[in-house]
RNA sequence: GCCCCCAUCGUCUAGGGGACUAGGACGUAGGCCUUUCAAGCCUGAAACGGGGGUUCGAAUCCCCCUGGGGGCACCA
C-alpha cells in the first residue's frame, strides 16, 4: 500500500460553529487512522474565520468528543506544535502575506463592489437564468489605482483571478478526474472585507503551510474543488492527495444527515451528536467501528474492528464514494458486541454512572453480580438501568393482575406463591442449582409448568415481566426481601380475588 | 435554472469481463435452546434502476435516460 510507506500528515479542521456530529467525527476518524497507520501526525485545526457563526461552546465540545472517541491529536490547539497557531483566527498575518504574493503574481485582485451591487447582480442573473457569478468589474481595475484605494481605507475584498480559458482537472482519489471549464468558475472571494480569509483560501494556505499530505473532507466540497486546485497552481504548490468522503444521509436515506434527526430521536433515530451517543450509553469503540464502516469496508465479511485493528486494516483504496444512510440499529448491534466483550469488572464501572444518574445508590460491589446478569441483555449502558434498576428499588409495585400466573386464577396463583414462600424459606439462595431443582419440583407438585411458577415469582420479586434469570436474581435480592415481596404479592392476589 | 458527484437486498457493503444459481453484516421471518427477556446456533425471504451499445461473454467497460445526493454566499 502506497500510503504505508510515508508518514502522513493529516488534519481534521472543523469549524467551531456547532456540536460535533458523526459526519465530522467519521472524517476525523479516517484522518486519525491514516496518521496512526503510517506513523504520521494527526492535526487538529480550528477553522474559525467566521466570527458571526462562532459558537462559544463548540470548541470545547469538539475537544471532548474527539477525546472520548480516542482521536487524540498530535498537533493543534491546547498542545501546540511546530506549525501553529492552529486557530485560523490567529493566522491573519500569515494569510495577508500570502495574499500579497498572490496579487503580485497576478492571480488575485482587490474588489470594491458593495454587497448591494452583488445582490442586485445576482438577482439580475437569476432573472436571465444565468448561474450567479461575479461579473468581474473590479478585475479590470489598474493595480495602482486599486492599491491607492486600499491605502485610502476603502472597504474591499480580495478575489481570485480565475482563468477565463482552459480547463482545470482535479484529481480525487475516489473518483475519475474531475474536469471543469474555467469559464464556468467564479472569481470567488479570498479575503473578506473584515480582513479574514474565506475557507477556500485559509484551508488551502494552511494545508500547504502545515505540510498536509492527505485531505479528507466531505463531498460538499466537490463543486469548489477545482477552485482549490487553481489556488495550488497559482502558488505553484504541490497538492496533497484528495479524498472527498461520501456524505452521510438520514436513516431514511432522504437528505443529508440533519439536525432535525438529532433533535428528534423517535423511530429509532438516535442523536447525531457524538456526546449524545456517549450519554446514551454507547461505547467509543462501537461508535468508531460503526462510523468506519460507513463509506469504507475491508473485505466481503469482516466487520468487527476495534481501534488497533482499524488502524491496521484501514486503506484509502477501500473508501467508497457513494452516499451512506446511517443505520442506528447497526450501532446498537456493534455496541452489544463490544459490551459483551467487556470484563464484568469493566462493565460494572461503565454502568455505575448510569445507575447513579437514575438516583440509585449503586456501589460497584453490589453492582458487580448484577453486571454479570445484564451483560447479554443490554445494547447500551443505559439499558442496564432499565432492566436491573429494580435491584435498588425500595419497593416494587407490580400491577396486581400481572401477578396472576399464565393460564391461572388469582387464587391458584396465591396458593402457588404461598407454597413457594414456604420452600424458599428453607433454601440457601446461593445454591442456585438446588434452588432451581426444588422450585421445579414444587411446580410439579402443584401441577404447574415451571414457567408458570417462575412467572409469578418473577413479577413478585422484580415487578417486571422481563428480568434477568430468576434464580440468580433471587440470590442477589436476598432471602428476606424475596420473602417479603412474595408475601406482598400473596396479599395482592388475595385482595384481587376478594374484590371480584 | 446551472454545475458537480453517486447508483448491488429495506440499510451498510463485497464484487473491478467468465470463479455470480451475486457473498457478508444489520434489520426482518421461522426454528432450536429456554423460567421471562436476551445471548448463542440453524434456516428462509430479500438486490445488480431502465434502455442502448462493446464483447464469444457484463453487476463489472462506454453512452443515454431515470433516480438520489451535493453545490451555486464577504458560511464552512
Amino acid at each position: 500500500m502506497t500510503n504505508a510507506i510515508h508518514p502522513a500528515r493529516v488534519r481534521f479542521a472543523p469549524s467551531p460553529t456547532g456540536r460535533l456530529h458523526i459526519g465530522g467525527a467519521r472524517t476525523a476518524l479516517y484522518n486519525y487512522l491514516l496518521a496512526k497507520q503510517t506513523g504520521g501526525q494527526f492535526i487538529l485545526r480550528l477553522e474559525d474565520t467566521d466570527s458571526k457563526r462562532l459558537d462559544p461552546a463548540a470548541e470545547g465540545e469538539i475537544y471532548d468528543s474527539l477525546k472520548w472517541l480516542g482521536l487524540t491529536w498530535d498537533e493543534g490547539p491546547m498542545i501546540g506544535g511546530e506549525y501553529g497557531p492552529y486557530r485560523q483566527s490567529e493566522r491573519k498575518q500569515i494569510y495577508n502575506e500570502l495574499i500579497q504574493e498572490l496579487i503580485e503574481r497576478g492571480h488575485a485582485y482587490y474588489c470594491f463592489c458593495s454587497q448591494e451591487r452583488l445582490v442586485k447582480l445576482r438577482q439580475e442573473q437569476k432573472k436571465r437564468k444565468e448561474p450567479p457569478h461575479y461579473d468581474g468589474l473590479c478585475r479590470k481595475l489598474p493595480n495602482e489605482e486599486a492599491e491607492s484605494w486600499v491605502q485610502g481605507g476603502e472597504s474591499h475584498v480580495v478575489r481570485f483571478k480565475t482563468p477565463k480559458e482552459g480547463t482545470t482537472t482535479a484529481i480525487d482519489l475516489l473518483r475519475d478526474p474531475i474536469q471543469v471549464q474555467n469559464n464556468t468558475l467564479d472569481d470567488f472571494i479570498l479575503i473578506k472585507s473584515d480582513g479574514m480569509p474565506v475557507y477556500h483560501f485559509a484551508a488551502i494556505a494552511d494545508d500547504h503551510l502545515m505540510q498536509i499530505t492527505h485531505v479528507f473532507r466531505g463531498s460538499e466540497w466537490l463543486p469548489t474543488f477545482p477552485l482549490h486546485v487553481l489556488i495550488y497552481q497559482a502558488f505553484e504548490w504541490q497538492q496533497p492527495v484528495w479524498a472527498h468522503l461520501s456524505v452521510l444521509l438520514n436513516p431514511t436515506g432522504k437528505g443529508k444527515l440533519s439536525k432535525r434527526y438529532a433533535a428528534d430521536p423517535k423511530k429509532g433515530a438516535k442523536s447525531v451528536y457524538v456526546l449524545d451517543l456517549q450519554e446514551m450509553g454507547y461505547l467509543p469503540q462501537a461508535v468508531n467501528n460503526w462510523m468506519a464502516l460507513m463509506g469504507w469496508s475491508y473485505d466481503d465479511h469482516s466487520e468487527l474492528f476495534a481501534m488497533p485493528e482499524l488502524i491496521k486494516a484501514f486503506s484509502l483504496e477501500k473508501l467508497h464514494p457513494s452516499p451512506a444512510a446511517v443505520n442506528f440499529s447497526k450501532l446498537d448491534h456493534f455496541n452489544g458486541l463490544y459490551l459483551r466483550n467487556l470484563s464484568i469488572l469493566e462493565l460494572t464501572e461503565r454502568i455505575q454512572p448510569y445507575f447513579e444518574k437514575a438516583g440509585y445508590n449503586a456501589d460497584s460491589e453490589s453492582l458487580l453480580p448484577i453486571a454479570a446478569l445484564v451483560q447479554k441483555r443490554i445494547r447500551t449502558l443505559a439499558d442496564a438501568v432499565e432492566i436491573a434498576g429494580f435491584f435498588f428499588e425500595e419497593s416494587i409495585n407490580p400491577p396486581p393482575v400481572d401477578l396472576i400466573g399464565k393460564g391461572m386464577t388469582a387464587v391458584e396463583s396465591a396458593l402457588a406463591a404461598e407454597m413457594a414462600h414456604k420452600r424458599i424459606g428453607l433454601l440457601d439462595l446461593a445454591e442456585h442449582d438446588a434452588v432451581e431443582t426444588d422450585l421445579r419440583k414444587l411446580a410439579e407438585e402443584l401441577s404447574l409448568k415451571a414457567g408458570q411458577l417462575f412467572g409469578i415469582l418473577r413479577l413478585a420479586i422484580t415487578g417486571q415481566k422481563v428480568s434477568p434469570p430468576l434464580i440468580a436474581t433471587m440470590a442477589i435480592v436476598g432471602k428476606s426481601l424475596v420473602l417479603s415481596r412474595i408475601s406482598e404479592a400473596i396479599q395482592k392476589l388475595k385482595q384481587l380475588d376478594h374484590s371480584k
